[in-house]
DNA sequence: AAGGTTTTTTTTTCAAACCTAAAAGAAAAC
DNA sequence: GTTTTCTTTTAGGTTTGAAAAAAAAACCTT
C-alpha cells in the first residue's frame, strides 16, 4: 500500500466515522486538497483492492477491509503521538507532522510492541481514542463544552480541532486534558462563554467552546 | 531528499567509509542491486545537489555536505536500532528492516530527542558507532577475532556481518556483545579456530571468526 | 425537458527511478 | 603501440504513481 492510498483511506475514514454514511468524491477532494478527478482515479484503485465500496455517482464507503486498514493507520498515528509526548517530551501541538510520517511505517510487530511499551494507552494526547490491535475502539462519553448548560461542571477530555494554533491557545489559557471546567454563563450577544478553569474565571468565544470536549462530572 | 537519494548516499558512505577513497559506479550498482546506468543517473543528480564529487569515469566520493547527510542517516538508523532493542525488546537480528524504514523519517528534533531519551548511546546493538548530532564518531579500538594470536583474550564488541542468519548463529552459540572470547588455537587445514567463550570451548569456522570484532583485554 | 451541478472519462502532464543497447573511455594484454 | 576487454556513460524508452484539464456523461431539480 502506498502512502497516498493510506492517506486516502484515512481521509475517508475520518469523513465517514461520524456518520458512518457514504462520502462524496468532492468531499474527499476538498479534504485532500486535490481535484475530484484524481479522487475518482484513486477510488477505482482502492475499489479493486476491496478497500472501498464504490459505485459511480453514489459516493464511497469503506469495506470491512478498508475500515480495518484505516483504523490501523489511525492506531499507528495516535500511538506514535503518545510516544512523542510521553517519552520524548514533545508538546501536544508539535506531534502531528511527525506522527503523519511515522504512521506509514510498516511493521505490525513494531506497533504492537510500541503499544505495550506505552502501557496500552486508550487515548492520544488530544483525547482521541486509540484502536486496539483488532481495531476495537473504546469510545468515551463526551460532549462539546458549548453544549453545557449554566452551572454544569466537566473535565476536559479532548479537542475537536487539533491544529497547532488552537492547542497553543489552550496552553496559554492554562487549559489541558484533565482541567476542571465549570460553565458559568453564556453571553447571548456573541455566544461567548464564561467558564471557570481551576479557580480562574475566563471568557472564551463560542468557537473555542465548540472545539473542546468535556465529560460531565 | 527522496528515499532513493538517501539510500544511495548511505551506500556510498559505507563503501567509502573504510578506505575514504573513490568508489566505482559498478561497486555502487552491485551494492544497490541495480544497473550501472541507473547509478550514473543518480550520481548526476546527487552531484548537482553538491552531495557527491563526481567526475565521469573517475568514480565518486562524498562532499562534506554529502558526508554529513550520510552520517545523519546512519545516525538515525542506529539510534532507532537501539530504541527497538532496548525499549521494545526486539533482538539484534530483527531490527534492520524496521530501522531501514525509520531512518527516512524527517525531523531533526525527533532524532535528537530520541538520542537523549536513549541516553546518548555511542554504539548500536551490533557494536557500530553512532554519529552524534554534529556527525562526530567515536571509533573504538577493535579487531577481527580471526586476527588474534593463540592465547590472546578479547571481548566481543561488534559484528562485521549483520545479517539475520549470522546473528542467529551467534545467539545459538551463546556469543553476544560483551562475551569474553579466548583464542585457543587455529587449525591450519581449514583455518577454523578453537575458542573459549565464557568457560565453554567452541570450534568456529574462519568465516565466523572473520566477522566478529573483539577488543583485546 | 432544461439548466445546473456533480462525477467520470479521456487525454495530458509530470517526476522519479530504472532499464536496454550502443557508444565512449580507460585499462590491460599482447 | 595497437588491440582487446572491461567499465562507464549516453541516449532513448519503459514503468509506476500521482495529479490535472477538458470534455462527456449522469444526476438532480424544477
Amino acid at each position: 500500500m502506498t502512502f497516498s492510498e493510506e492517506n486516502y483511506l484515512k481521509s475517508i475514514y475520518h469523513l465517514t466515522a461520524a456518520a458512518d454514511s457514504e462520502v462524496s468524491t468532492n468531499a474527499i477532494a476538498e479534504m485532500m486538497e486535490t481535484k475530484a478527478s484524481s479522487v475518482t482515479d484513486m477510488l477505482k484503485k482502492l475499489s479493486e483492492k476491496d478497500l472501498v465500496n464504490y459505485k459511480k455517482y453514489q459516493g464511497v464507503s469503506l469495506t470491512e477491509n478498508g475500515k480495518l486498514a484505516a483504523k490501523m493507520i489511525v492506531r499507528k498515528h495516535r500511538l506514535w503521538e503518545v510516544f512523542l509526548v510521553e517519552k520524548l517530551n514533545f508538546s501536544w501541538d508539535e506531534v502531528h507532522d511527525i506522527a503523519e510520517q511515522l504512521e506509514h511505517i510498516k511493521s505490525e510487530q513494531l506497533i504492537n510492541r510500541l503499544d505495550d511499551f506505552l502501557g496500552n494507552p486508550t487515548e492520544d494526547p488530544h483525547g482521541d481514542p486509540i484502536p486496539d490491535a483488532n481495531g476495537r475502539i473504546v469510545k468515551i462519553e463526551k460532549q462539546l463544552l458549548s453544549e453545557l448548560n449554566e452551572g454544569q461542571i466537566g473535565v476536559c477530555v479532548g479537542v475537536k480541532d487539533t491544529s497547532s494554533e488552537f492547542l497553543k491557545y489552550l496552553d496559554k489559557q492554562g487549559i489541558a486534558l484533565g482541567s476542571k471546567i465549570e460553565f458559568l454563563s453564556r453571553e447571548s450577544f456573541d455566544l461567548s462563554v464564561k467558564i471557570k478553569v481551576d479557580e480562574r474565571e475566563l471568557s472564551i468565544s463560542n468557537k473555542i467552546a465548540s472545539n473542546l470536549f468535556v465529560k460531565l462530572v
